[in-house]
DNA sequence: AGCGTATGCCAACACGTGTTGGCCAACAAG
DNA sequence: CTTGTTGGCCAACACGTGTTGGCATACGCT
């Protein structure tokens, strides 16, 4: 035991906790930046200025660093309380503002291109934290994940091209211009009738 | 020189060209199925029954295999001569089917996704294909660009979403409800006056 | 038939990867 | 100070990768 009890809340403070950040950090850039497979352990550490083998000690694989450095929070907004026909408006403008703040996102977007684990663990994200939120604002219940998957096309949609495959007009837009143009299309695939 | 001028059309009709076509269809599935990394040589090799060496001396390395087993051809439609309003439910309708004809589209996401000259590929499909055809569609000249990176967003948010993550609802959708929800969209992002 | 070339396989190389175990120094506790 | 523990590095392993050269064989042509 360590003597204080530290299994309450932050967990023990480690004298190493500022490399074990290092590490995580230099993850996720390199997660984000090379996808998996390019992101190798070495080039990791390397970018921590600390030994592979530490990267091994602290997070066991590679896979067990993945899921310590990319760990999605969108903290999207609770939807019911906005003004209705604003939704769609909004969900875009939050979208934007987590995908250009922390490069995670655009990590488990290369990764769940890549891996099928990649895939489980975006469709995990949609399932637990796009899915509710939709929920208390689509007509009908039934039609939630439908409705959800449907902004969920166009919001990645925006990443992948805007994050990832860099299509130069996509880069060249604006956030108002963005919200502007796809926050009607969010609006109609979660409150419009049904085509 | 073989004798016969073969260099006219079609190229000289190899004893090989059955291995040849073999490769590359391993290639394709391989490519769309497990992205540049992970589908290896190796593997392709022996889906088409052949030594791996001979992947090498046909297409000399694993980037020209890439280039010759994947060339994208997306045959889009003369917008021009259509009716003015049916141009988005068009062409979503023409992409979901070249989507579904061959895996060549999928390998060229998944690869995107993961290198920087898969990236450009893409890129280049955008310019040269996409481009050009909404040109004669688009109210404003100077719009084209942004207005087919807009569609492009929400076609290419489709497929990352069905093909590759397999979001489950949107696997489920069929092929009538994607053109009838996604249609007034691209509709509205090519002809629809700037919000 | 005889020859040249294309086709195919085998074995091996050089390299980078994730991963492991052992060793040394710095720290904390007695 | 002494002792146990933690943090860190080095060297190495086992493995899979792209890639290469050499050798046998089957085909097409004269």
């Amino acid at each position: 035991m360590t003597g204080t009890d530290a299994s309450s809340t932050g967990g023990p403070r480690r004298r190493s906790d500022t490399t074990r950040n290092a590490i995580l950090a230099a993850a996720r850039e390199r997660f984000a930046a090379d996808g998996y497979e390019r992101a190798t352990i070495r080039a990791i550490a390397k970018d921590a200025n600390i030994d592979p083998s530490m990267v091994m000690r602290y997070y066991g694989n590679k896979e067990g660093l993945f899921a310590a450095a990319v760990t999605v929070e969108l903290k999207l907004p609770d939807l019911a309380s906005l003004p209705r026909d604003e939704v769609g408006r909004a969900l875009v403008a939050h979208f934007l503002d987590v995908w250009e703040q922390n490069d995670e996102l655009t990590a488990l977007l290369r990764v769940g291109a890549t891996s099928q684990a990649g895939a489980e663990r975006m469709q995990g994200v949609f399932r637990d934290q796009l899915l509710p939120v939709t929920r208390h604002v689509c007509p009908d219940p039934e039609q939630v994940p439908t409705r959800a998957a449907l902004a969920a096309t166009q919001v990645l949609g925006l990443a992948l091209t805007r994050y990832v495959l860099q299509l130069q007009p996509v880069r060249a837009l604006g956030r108002g211009e963005i919200v502007a143009w796809l926050g009607p299309t969010i609006q109609r695939y979660l409150t419009a009738p049904s085509p």
